[in-house]
DNA sequence: AAGTGGTCTAGACCACGCG
DNA sequence: GCGTGGTCTAGACCACTTC
């Protein structure tokens, strides 16, 4: 393997990736073993072992003790009718349209100080009476809006990551916080905890993503944490339950707590 | 570190969770450095390394290259009113509802030979016209029915299965599919494939769940697959959205595809 | 017995954050 | 410059599967 500024690993892990979805190797194929591996990408172990992980993760590949690795059922049919997003990474909201032949588009639709709550000022770890920004943007693909989000953030980041938001709008790019984070520099988010739920849509949400009220919604809630652990935004996204699922796959045996038999859900 | 049958880096990751879930150890936190880690439980330090990313995939420590590690905001809080599963390891139903200090109960509410359709056949991988095995369970948290479980076997497996299941809800014992696998012996499961969305329930679902139909419904839908990546069962899992979410924790940067820049759902 | 993945050692150098 | 995590080597032994 020569340099290519990229981690042997990585491109391993990325020649893995290729083949498998060019479909050179097809689901239930045994590849070869670490040995082997080793042998023809001129790596140690431990190197062959991280581009498999990394394939584990993304659900590529999975393995058996004492019999091998084999190709995993990862590649998602594109024949869903429902736009599916994967769910181990953290995927572009344009680049998961793009997957499936769609094109994305971001619109703000506010952008303004609000009074606390306390709900929000407590996860944003704020003063009760501090105000806090609101944005909401809307996500299109095709021109049909499919996703709500409503990002609250402290006041100055806020106003900050609100107009280079502006700028990218401007330009017909749609975007996503983690490159408004990116641009902005100064805060840069290390960890994120969602929640995932059902719930349905309101009066708002129903005119905003063009369904009925009532409508099931698929929402993830985040909290976005910097590297001090502060919290720099909490976000609602809201999915449209008919045109969007995420997707995930795991390897057995489900490593659970010590002493108890994993299991349910499978 | 002293053996007791169990790897030394889950020993060292069990002694993390212990310390996190006691409040020893306080998120934001910084935990001592790889090095200090090994010299303090005696080990190599790519034991140490798997022991964190362990916990990682848990929630409970997040890094920062050149800063050092930390504990992450992981700690569900007891006070949600809703049942909070995570999703990064499979946990047992049973399990989670004890967390929250709830009871469960598994009821089996049918168990018969269905004529197969298209879309279960194919996923099963079996003949369109063979039968196929159909088994309702509803799981319930003290005495309230908060999910509805419908798994399609081919037929032979589905039929142990179910004799399995039913001792086990004689004997009054909530049971998991992991669980009545394991017991069988013969297959198990090697990889699951799962999707998320939100649907609204139709009557039977809200029949059986004692809810409104329209209700919104957090679905998983699993497909799980034996060693020779045969389909064992296809199945579907209905949660109430009012009384059941679902958790994930992840770290930055959210490693993207190559000459990406990561983002979206930030 | 042979081959697979699972765990583990004792080193090494690099990239990044911070003072 | 120093400490952090990130990558990597060249070995070793164990546990499991298959023959």
């Amino acid at each position: 393997m020569e340099h290519q500024g990229k981690s042997l690993y990585l491109q391993i892990f990325d020649e893995f990736r290729e083949r498998i979805y060019k479909g050179a190797l097809r689901p239930g194929e045994q590849i070869p073993s670490e040995r082997e591996l080793c042998e023809i990408y001129k790596v140690s172990r431990i190197t062959v072992r991280q581009a498999i992980y990394e394939a584990i993760k993304e659900g590529l590949l999975y393995r058996i003790q004492g019999k091998g690795t084999f190709v995993g059922n990862g590649t998602p049919g594109n024949s869903d009718p429902k736009i599916v997003q994967g769910l181990m990474k953290i995927t572009m909201f344009s680049e998961t349209l793009r997957n499936k032949g769609l094109k994305g588009k971001t619109k703000i639709i506010a952008g303004e100080n609000i009074p606390g709550s306390f709900e929000i000022n407590s996860i944003l770890n704020l003063g009760i009476e501090e105000e806090i920004m609101l944005i909401k943007l809307v996500g299109f693909a095709n021109d049909d809006p499919v996703v709500l989000y409503n990002s609250y953030f402290p006041l100055n980041l806020g106003l900050e990551l609100l107009r280079l938001a502006k700028e990218k709008e401007k330009k017909g790019e749609p975007f996503s916080s983690y490159e408004l984070y990116a641009q902005f520099g100064k805060e840069m988010p290390v960890l994120v905890d969602q929640t995932f739920e059902a719930t349905a849509a309101n009066s708002e949400q129903a005119q905003r993503l063009q369904i009925q009220e009532g409508c099931p919604l698929f929402v993830i809630s985040s909290v976005v944490y910097g590297a001090d652990n502060s919290p720099l935004e909490f976000k609602k996204a809201f999915y449209r339950g008919d045109r969007y699922k995420f997707r995930i796959s795991r390897q057995a045996p489900f490593t659970a707590l010590p002493g108890v038999v994993a299991g349910e859900q499978v």
